[in-house]
DNA sequence: CCGTAACCTGCAAACGGTTGTAAAGAATAC
DNA sequence: GTATTCTTTACAACCGTTTGCAGGTTACGG
């Protein structure tokens, strides 16, 4: 059917594995020999076949993408980040969604182990233990989380806190509500620490509410804790978040920003869309879509060996959903 | 390295081939025999490698499935439920974003052709002549797009369409705006020809406005037009569009729903979460998404002799960027 | 008790490449 | 002119599975 590096042997008149080698190892042919080669190929219209070369060579060139929630709008540039890197290096990638069931995971990185060279696994569900356990098999990257011997890309999250707190004590508040994410996500740990720090030094008085689902129903839930705290500014989990936070906020009353301030993360399109546009701790998802291939690709040149570690830098931009505290003047920009 | 057949049989006393019937053909090896190969296998994790079945079988188990932009929030829900589905049925799928160039597109079906059993193609960016050639080599399916000889979803937006021009006729309006598409999209020219039929009949006049870019910012660019072009309602090309028309109104001092209704079309999170949140023309995106597979395997499983279309219905869902026309009384709901 | 069919299982050849090794010829050194 | 090395190509085994074919058992009907 389709046509196979014989077929180019053949109508060219040497061995297959002068075919082969043509491609997979160019120095070793003769010029001439080369171009006629070539040639033939390219009229024929022949293209290796990827799984038969895996066979032998062990390499599929094939990566795993595996994230918890296809339709969570972090994910989306994260994805089209490192599929078009990793198109780049000439490896395809598997985009495999949880739906943040932790068994899914597993047996999902268990068919597609003999598929791939190795897999990204972005936020995952999976306890760290049976991730190195994993590890053990293929290499990983793994996405906002540490796992002992593997390679990790991380979003400082913790600065962008710190710069949210500045921006806030800035504006005159002086009471600050962090709400936090699921359990045992990493970055919400992250926050809380830096957000502490931050206060501290700012002489901003914290309060941590939550875990909150990271969804903007878990914003909505939490209006009610929001307002009862007595805080007049609030960094949420998430962009989803904080729009639901504005929304259940505004059914009770209070306005956003006037009576409350509001900071989200992510920055998402829901975020830059939501009316008021959100003020929200930029992640860099593109940024760390790539550097996990990156940092993949080079675990499977060097089979695991090494593990290495990226930290990517947040930044905050100010947009509708913060302001002076009530009772301050606003300082304007 | 990896535990395969080999081991497997050796592990159990029998050859490798009753090993490879008892997992491909159970039926035709004993149940003692297969009992005690299942057991071995088991024990040492035996899985079996797909791209070496595939060698063998031509079958590849993969699938792959093309978009123009995997960021635009319409695509990921399609994403997510074909990948799901394509999971039930034992498949894996790529995911490629060709950042609408068609050539890129042409090159990644190309490279991807020999690593899976068919394409599903979603908003095509390549002709139809180009789609048609490559349907001879491969199995396709394309959504929202008709082509020849192949498979297709079809979201029924035209029906959508007239939902929507009776919703603004019944809330008063007699002048109706419907900004279109880029040209060349099959879906704006639907939603043309559904208004331009629905208005007639509910005596409403109609101007089209257009094209316009998919996107945000295309919907600001509209904005003054659509206020000077005298219309009371417009219909949006998608939910994007009519949020970045809702800004640009906004700037113009013109208020959305109190001045201008306006419609969009996708119902993604970004309307959802919109303020005003937006009435939108729902579109059946997971549906398509598993459809597409649907079609798709079977167009595998018979080498692509028939071509199946399917049509997916599509609703209206009021929410509150649409009111009563300027100077009409609300009927109230 | 034998012939035949049904059922299991083993053998070996594919599938489309890669790669270590060998052989042939050309080039270089002495 | 011969020995040595280098370059180029061919040969063949192998990667992990599947599958047509054939041989060996067992069961069954007559």
């Amino acid at each position: 059917m389709a046509v196979t590096i014989r077929d180019v042997a053949r109508a060219t008149g040497v061995h297959v594995s002068t075919v082969s080698r043509t491609f997979s190892a160019p120095n070793l042919v003769s010029t001439p020999t080369r171009e006629r080669v070539m040639a033939v190929a390219a009229e024929l219209g022949y293209r290796p076949n990827r799984a038969a070369r895996a066979l032998t060579t062990g390499r599929t060139h094939n990566l795993g993408l595996i994230v918890s929630d296809i339709a969570n709008p972090f994910f989306p540039p994260l994805i089209k980040a490192a599929q078009a890197y990793a198109r780049e290096r000439e490896y395809h990638v598997f985009v495999a969604d949880t739906d943040e069931d932790p068994q899914a995971e597993e047996e999902l990185i268990r068919t597609l182990a003999k598929q791939v060279d190795g897999v990204v696994l972005v936020a995952p569900r999976l306890t760290n233990q049976a991730i190195e356990r994993l590890g053990l098999e293929l290499p990983f990257v793994v996405v906002n989380r540490r796992v002992k011997g593997l390679s990790a890309v991380l979003m400082d999250i913790g600065h962008g806190t710190e710069l949210a707190v500045e921006h806030l004590a800035g504006l005159g508040h002086r009471r600050l509500g962090l709400l936090s994410g699921p359990r045992g996500s990493w970055s919400s740990e992250q926050m809380k620490r830096a957000a502490a720090v931050a206060a501290e030094r700012a002489d901003l008085r914290l309060t941590v509410i939550g875990p909150n689902a990271p969804t903007e129903r878990g914003g909505i839930a939490a209006a009610t804790a929001v307002r009862d705290s007595g805080v007049t500014a609030v960094i949420a989990y998430n962009d989803l978040v904080a729009i639901g936070l504005i929304e259940g906020l505004g059914e009770l009353g209070t306005e956003v920003p006037a009576d409350m301030s509001v900071v989200g993360v992510d920055d998402t399109v829901a975020g830059r869309l939501n009316r008021p546009k959100l003020t929200t701790i930029v992640m860099p998802t593109p940024a760390a879509g790539r550097t996990a291939v990156d940092l993949l690709l080079q675990a499977v040149d060097e089979d695991g060996r090494t593990a290495a570690q990226a930290t990517l830098a947040t930044d905050l931009v100010v947009r509708e959903s913060t302001a002076a505290a009530p009772g301050v003047a606003d300082t304007g920009a």
